[in-house]
DNA sequence: CTGAAAGCGCTAACAG
DNA sequence: CTGTTAGCGCTTTCAG
């Protein structure tokens, strides 16, 4: 094989065959660990695979099976808690033969970067914009596995992994009202994303805020707050919010990136001390000692642990959906507390 | 089409062309835009293709030419550093028939994930990780176009785009020096990464802080400090080092993850204030005012979209290697100060 | 246990 | 302008 100055055309499994002086199906049942090889030929043929040091085309075995390949499709990397779950699937996968690779969406919604994933044949996907049709998102997991994860739809053809947003929201509110807060405002993104319907977790912390705001009979106290999806987005909604008076004495926010927002808004106006502050996720942020934020954590790793155990379990064979529930637990941290002691 | 209870078979070129009336060499080249098709044959396709929704398989299309994928290699998306940079390679392609994806390096070195993609007949590699051995990139790049992202070295196959580590190290110092701080730190990683040889950015920042120390006869009182890759290692390092006397003026972290926890360490020990912090990389972090970490920005976003126009370029045909540069800026916030002010 | 042969879906020459 | 044909690298029956 001559050093060509262009590109060099790659070994093939012929190349491995001839050098090992076998047949390729031969060299193909060896790379595959499939049954009715001579320990012999084994031999030889690894011994060819190293010295031309040879890999298998993915693209080439695709078309004929499968690509080894797990697709994870999210909506902007820039929120933290994916993290959580990308480190989940990728521990997942570890000792496995399979890759996971990462489609981050263009835009709002996540077709593009999903249709991607799917033509280039993986053998599965994670899916975890809340926007994207659930019907689509039906007719898609007919040709190929999916887990949908966060959303709580019940598709007879893809599976779910879901934290339970409303025992989240439950223990959040009993925490506030607990400690006698009235004046709770809940920070949330655009209707889109928590219209009932759609069953995203948005839209579940929603509802549960709702319903115990009623059930302590605070509807007139209580109040719900849109935004965008970005940091920048809540830390503009709230500075207009503390703008106006009487502050509320608490903010619950839909999510840690909001948290963040606001948060920052919150010190804008030295009014960190002031108005106690939870958000929803545990990201690693809400951690440092700098921030210490009070948060829902959700087991991100476990959630992403969970997606790639069941596309595996799908690609094995498993033909039922299956939906699977983890169970959120309030971190309390320094930015809530009573509201005398905040005020 | 029957709906078979199980997968469906995927509607190939065949069957659009056979709906259209038409050959498959015919679906082809409207696909591709290919010259040589008839506006009347053009419409009769493009119907069909609308009808069955039909979509190329990209393993089939890799098998003879590109696969309109480029791959994007990360050590560690918990570095926020990367999320700019992916942000910016998206913003690149948008428009474009590529897709990005990307591969998350499942230990400390990332060739598992580099192989993963050259293995999935990805068009052009972006790496991100310092620790891969120069040689065997530029083996890789014989094979498929690669850019490296951060480190220095000049190789005649792939591309590099770069900050100016040493001209970032140089205004961080001068900014210290010039408020009057001596007794500085400099936090970073092993000496895997620093290693002149490697010619990463931290080997860079290092080299260059001791230059100025030594121009500033400061040997016997700036030092190097060594730590791990992640926020929790820093924390840790750091409050080893408050638990000396005397504490030093400043710390000056190799980027923003250990300068985040090297803040963490200093809150812990109510040295928030009593000593000047700074960082590299200038993460969306820096800029909260909870955190308003001092830091270098070095354009992340343009550095992913510089990498991805050069793969394109070269995919495009270009053969001659190009090594951008990019300038950084310092931005200064609250964590930094003169020294008297801040003890 | 081993190899020959067919074909996965697509593109690129080439012939008509 | 249109269709035929020969593979791309691999897996998978099916004979030997």
């Amino acid at each position: 094989m001559t050093e060509a100055s262009g590109r060099r055309r790659s070994v093939t499994i012929q190349d491995v065959a001839d050098t090992a002086g076998v047949s390729r199906a031969a060299v193909s049942k060896v790379i595959r660990d499939a049954a009715g090889v001579s320990p012999a030929m084994r031999a030889r043929v690894n011994a060819a695979i190293e010295e031309l040091n040879y890999r298998p085309s993915v693209a080439a075995r695709s078309l004929r099976g499968a690509s080894y390949t797990l697709g994870l499709e999210v909506p902007h990397l820039g929120n933290r808690f994916l993290t959580q779950i990308v480190s989940g699937a990728v521990q997942a996968l570890k000792g496995t033969r399979y890759q996971l690779v990462i489609a981050p969406a263009d835009g709002r919604e996540g077709y593009g970067a999903i249709e991607a994933l799917a033509d280039r044949q993986v053998d599965g996907i994670v899916v975890v914009s809340p926007r994207v049709d659930a019907a689509w998102l039906e007719r898609l997991a007919r040709n190929v596995p999916v887990v949908m994860l966060g959303r709580h739809d019940r598709s007879a053809h893809y599976d779910t992994v879901v934290g339970d947003d409303e025992a989240g929201t439950r223990q959040v509110m009993e925490y506030l009202l607990g400690l006698g807060h009235r004046r709770i405002v809940h920070l949330t993104e655009d209707e889109a994303v928590t219209a009932p319907g759609t069953g995203s977790p948005h839209a579940l912390r929603l509802r549960a805020f709702e319903e115990t705001v009623r059930a302590a009979g605070l509807s007139g106290q209580a109040r719900v707050l849109r935004t965008g999806q970005t940091e920048a987005s809540a830390r503009a909604t709230v500075r207009e919010l503390l703008a106006e008076h009487p502050w509320p004495t608490a903010v619950f926010a839909s999510h840690d990136q909001l948290a963040l927002g606001a948060l920052a808004a919150l010190v804008d106006h030295d009014a960190a001390s002031a108005v106690s502050l939870v958000g929803y996720d545990n990201t690693d942020l809400a951690a440092h000692p700098a921030i210490s934020l009070t948060s829902v954590d959700q087991s991100g790793p476990d959630m992403g642990r969970l997606a790639v155990e069941m596309l595996l379990e799908r690609i094995g064979g498993r033909g039922r959906p299956q939906h699977h529930i983890v169970t959120p637990s309030l971190v309390v941290r320094g930015s809530s507390g009573p509201p005398s002691a905040m005020g």
